[in-house]
DNA sequence: TTGTACGCGTTATCAA
DNA sequence: TTGATAACGCGTACAA
């Protein structure tokens, strides 16, 4: 690999002069400057980040903490942040969990080790012992998608949302509503559960049931909601995510019942799978865009030492598409 | 950040000691081992990966360069990977180029800079100048998805899979059919078009059309797929991928036309999404997750400097769903 | 079995 | 405008 010392010789320069022209701090003749940039285009010279890491204590990498990438929500939500970092000129570290402590202390534990100016932290639970020792790092943090007690956090008002399907299907004049969804351990799958029983409540309802499954899969969202169609007769399901609801078209088509005519059914979310499906799913959309970039935005001022913007106005906003029609 | 000289002071040790522990290389005694392990876990001590890098010259990383994480394929390999990675003990820094040369360029230096102990490349264009001068590094490097001369490559053959779509149809009995997809510049899709076209060829058929969009979105792919229902009449229309097959789907739909009676479509790569569609989409299935194992595994081989393991076979599985059914 | 001392490649300070 | 030099934190020869 060549150094700087290659390039100083090179150049005929010494190597703070070349240090000034790459980082282009302090004052360097045009002639200097000219002979030293085709030095460094002629031996193809990159800096070595350990070494500017151990003199500047910063490495302008961020680390990004979420679940999954295979998961398609985490996949965008990790495109839009990466993009939105590599505009402030920041570098994206991205770790997937997997949903494993095991994994989740070796990524922290290499975030810190790499020195990152900052962490994302996607969806992650409130009582890991990996986010502790970030914590206790005192490196700029910031929570997304689920919020994390003491910490700055961006995320939809899954709240709010649970209420938006709740109120789109009374407003259609549907009764019997039931909910199913996963991973129940989510806790914004829990928020959501609790609007859609508040704005159940608030009209006199209550939920016909409420199932969550541990796993978020196609097949097991297709099997709880195929079980919930069996035991009771809902007129209309909220799946508390997209592919919950995607689940639910199945098992009612499974059922002979044609949708939204025998059967009303809403998600949350809204990513591309929502308009893959015939009809195209109704549903709550989540702007995921807006999240990923506001996350960044609150690090960055945090990791320039500016003062913390406000959480950002996060509107959730009402899909109606082909899935839901007034009960039979 | 505390450092290894604290942790020597409070254990009482010297830092040599304190390495060793922490690398598990040399002699200690069982006692020093025991008081120096206790004072890493009281002041909490990380190795600052920097001043590690610098003496060995290894960062333990792997990058991993794609062309987009918001699009599910390769969310899903990127997870892949990085499991696999981990798994061998290796960090993985995912950089998605959002198809950009110039974040190409960026992660490029930055790979460099980082001192990667090795790169993947997946689906990258061959006549990148990025690639160029990572190859100039002297770095091991594997290709996923998409072949790059020169380089060990781990690829699904994409024109075995364009033979396997048409030969499903042709067995069906369908004569006129036609080919669309998405993005026309993808050598994988090309490969999968050539494939199609020579199985059609040695049934002494022609594509009806073949017609490839830039773009890869939803809308797109729908808008291709419905001008071509309606230029032609095709008795059965091939995705490139599911997400053009899913969007002619879709277009099929705003015509009339029912799934599979009046029209067979087929797609490829088995996404989650090809079994949300109703009927799910009879597809052909990439194995995602054996083709990021084994870049993977080839990978590690050339790092540990051990000879490069042979490209592994890499099946491709016809998944016969509702979708296609004899022509009318 | 443990400790001392050097060098890895940079940046920043200071002097020229 | 340029150059010499001192850190940064770690791993490892080599000495004890």
């Amino acid at each position: 690999m060549t150094k700087i010392r290659d390039i100083a010789k090179r150049a005929g320069a010494s190597i703070a002069t070349v240090s000034r022209v790459v980082n282009g701090s302090g004052y360097v003749s045009a002639e200097m400057r000219a002979r030293i940039e085709s030095a460094i285009a002629e031996l193809g010279y990159t800096p070595n980040a350990g070494a500017r890491m151990m003199r500047s204590g910063s490495s302008r990498m961020v680390g990004v903490l979420l679940p999954a990438l295979d998961v398609h929500f985490f996949g965008i939500l990790a495109h839009v942040v990466e993009q939105a970092l590599f505009r402030q000129g920041y570098h994206a570290m991205i770790c997937s969990t997997a949903e494993s402590p095991e994994h989740e202390a070796a990524y922290v534990a290499a975030l810190l080790s790499q020195q990152v100016d900052g962490v994302i932290l996607a969806s992650v639970t409130a009582d890991s012992v990996a986010v502790d020792r970030l914590r206790a790092a005192d490196i700029p943090i910031v929570a997304m998608d689920r919020a994390l007690p003491g910490l700055p956090t961006v995320s939809a008002d899954h709240h709010q949302g649970g209420r938006l399907m709740a109120r789109h299907l009374i407003a259609l004049g549907h009764r019997k509503i039931a909910v199913t969804g996963a991973p129940g351990h989510s806790a914004p799958v829990q928020e959501r559960v609790a609007g859609i029983t508040a704005e159940l409540a608030e009209a006199g309802l209550a939920p016909l049931a409420i199932r969550l499954a541990a796993d978020h899969g196609f097949d097991a969202c297709r099997a709880l909601a195929a079980d919930l169609l069996t035991d009771l007769a809902p007129s209309a399901l909220i799946g508390t995510s997209d592919m919950a609801a995607i689940g639910a078209l199945h098992a009612a088509a499974e059922r002979g019942l044609s949708i939204p005519r025998d059967l009303s059914v809403i998600g949350f979310d809204d990513l591309p799978a929502a308009r893959y499906t015939l009809p195209p799913l109704t549903t709550v959309a989540q702007p995921i865009r807006a999240i990923g970039e506001a996350a960044v935005h609150r690090l960055v001022a945090r990791m320039r030492g500016q003062p913390l913007p406000p959480p950002p106005d996060l509107p959730l906003t009402l899909m109606e598409r082909g899935t839901t029609a007034p009960p039979p």
